[in-house]
RNA sequence: GGCCCCAUCGUCUAGUGGUUUAGGACGUAGCCCUCUCAAGGCUAAAACACGGGUUCGACUCCCGUUGGGGCUACCA
């Protein structure tokens, strides 16, 4: 049996890393299992879902390479299915209509928490016979279709959290069809993925509760249950589920941010599952070798965004320059960055800069700002940077010296640029921390910055000349 | 409140009765490297929620307590 696996978000709000994470679990399992990894948008709900969400979902899936094979499905294009099946339940006897209105059943049940007990729907519908249900519904009347269920337990073998049991007088005969014949979730739930052949349902923690409903409707339609493996929830710093107070939640925020979408994978990946080994670092490749079911734990998990910084960081030093410059590429076009500040577009240059600035960055944005100091033809001066390090006065004199000098380097290398600063230090009976510290702020503007020597070479000859030259006048 | 589920360093986790003075990673602190800052290397502090059992022996099994989460809608 080949494994079919489904992502189902609802487009009332962005796709945030709980549902990405669910995203990545469904995906990796079916890439794993050479399955099918099918997109289902579950747009009952018309008030609450938008379809600027939907796209945004879509975008955010894409980003973080999960390519699904079937879908995206709407299940508002399914309406007469869910229909159909609440037909056939009804005729079955599984399910009766109720004519209580929302409103009434609504102030009954805060009555009821208001004194401290528990409620469920009284089943006020459930004794009028097909007579009364029939005059009603003539009469204009609408009426809810609700499942009545059974008595007794239902029990199935979670593949993550084992068996889970539930007595179903704790479940009410709850809603089906809406009286305006909009289908609940439940029930297209149940209908879609028994239509699409799911066989891993495979979802977040929080719908643990609602799995015996839904075996209790794969039961009454004699259709044969699916597995279940829920995952834990992945929640905020304060242990609470993620919201928009925990700051950005929304995968697309991520991308925004300037993380690559192999950092964010391998960060969710990790959240709830584990190869049982020490190793920290997968790629996309790996982890779908390395993925499997047993090693879904079954405790929720907070989200870091430090770590998540720290794989970032990994990523970009790990990633192949050419690949690196192409994720940063539409990050310097969209700060404009890449058309207003470069005065070359020598791509050998570009990418030798990348390799010598990014050890030192965790962020395509931050990257992409450290871009612009070398590719400017002015130097921004940090007043604390030219206080540290440009104080001493006889800077005025040996900072166009070493202008000088550097001038004639030939070749105008590491060894070549190291030893002329080195001299004239030596010369001068200087440290060549003087004039190295004072070259940085110089040629940077910055009190930090990668080795001096390596900012001269890619800087080049003349910048390096010239910067070197300006900044006695910045002194 | 009721029902369901969970519980190892601050965080992510390894650990499936003895191999454990509980391992790794992030973060934190220190040291090394060094022209600054990163990166890298080394080191340190840091956890089995609590109480009962079971057992020759519990982080590992069972029960309870506590804590946390989820569900409890004509939302999904």
């Amino acid at each position: 049996m080949t494994v079919r696996v489904r992502f189902a978000p609802s487009p009332t709000g962005h796709l945030h890393v709980g549902g990405a994470r669910t995203a990545l679990f469904n995906w990796l399992f079916a890439r794993k299992m050479g399955g099918t990894f099918i997109l289902r948008i579950e747009d009952t709900d018309r008030e609450r879902s938008d379809p600027a969400m939907t796209k945004g979902i879509l975008e955010a899936m894409s980003w973080m390479g999960l390519d699904w094979d079937e879908g995206p499905y709407y299940q508002s294009e399914r309406l007469d299915r869910y229909r159909d099946l609440a037909q056939t339940l009804e005729e079955g006897g599984h399910a009766y209509r109720c004519f209580c209105s929302p409103e009434q059943l609504a102030s009954l049940r805060a009555e009821a928490s208001a004194s401290g007990v528990g409620w469920k729907y009284p089943r006020t519908c459930l004794s009028l016979d097909k007579k009364q249900v029939r005059e009603r519904l003539d009469s204009g009347e609408t009426a809810a279709l609700r499942f009545r269920v059974p008595d007794g337990r239902v029990r199935f073998d979670d593949l993550v959290f084992g068996e889970i049991t539930k007595g179903l007088d704790e479940v009410e005969d709850f809603v089906l069809l809406r009286s305006d014949g909009h289908p609940t979730y439940h029930l297209s739930v149940v209908a879609d993925d028994l239509d699409m052949e799911i066989t891993h349902v495979l979802r977040g923690a929080d719908h643990i509760s609602n799995t015996p409903k839904q075996i209790l409707l794969f039961d009454a339609l004699e259709a044969p249950r699916p597995q279940f493996v829920h995952v834990p929830l992945i929640l905020g710093p304060d242990r609470s589920r993620l919201s928009k107070r925990h700051g950005a939640t929304s995968v697309l925020a991520y991308r925004d941010q300037g993380i690559l979408p192999e950092a964010f994978d391998n960060l969710l990946a990790l959240m709830g599952w584990s190869d049982g080994t020490d190793q920290e670092i997968f790629d996309t490749r790996r982890l779908i070798e390395a993925f499997s079911l047993e090693g879904i734990s079954k405790a929720d998990a907070v989200f870091d965004p430090d770590k998540l910084a720290w794989f970032n960081g990994q990523y970009i030093n790990a990633l192949s320059p050419e690949a690196l410059s192409r994720c940063l590429v539409p990050v310097l076009e969209d700060t404009g960055i890449w058309e207003e500040r470069f005065d070359t577009t020598d791509r050998a240059w570009f990418l030798s800069l990348i390799e010598l600035i990014r050890p030192r960055f965790r962020s395509l944005q931050a990257l992409a700002r450290e871009v612009r100091t070398y590719s400017g033809v002015s130097v921004e001066y940090e007043p604390a940077a030219l206080r540290r390090f440009m104080s001493d006065s006889r800077l005025e004199e040996y900072l166009p010296e070493l202008a000088l000098r550097l001038e004639t380097v030939d070749p105008f290398d590491l060894h070549g640029v190291e030893e002329t600063l080195r001299a004239l230090a030596a010369e001068l009976e200087v440290k060549a921390g003087l004039l190295i510290n004072a070259a940085r702020v110089s040629l940077t503007g910055k009190a930090v910055a990668p080795g001096i020597f390596d900012v001269m070479v890619v800087l080049g000859r003349d910048k390096t000349v010239d910067r070197l030259r300006r900044a006695v006048s910045a002194l």
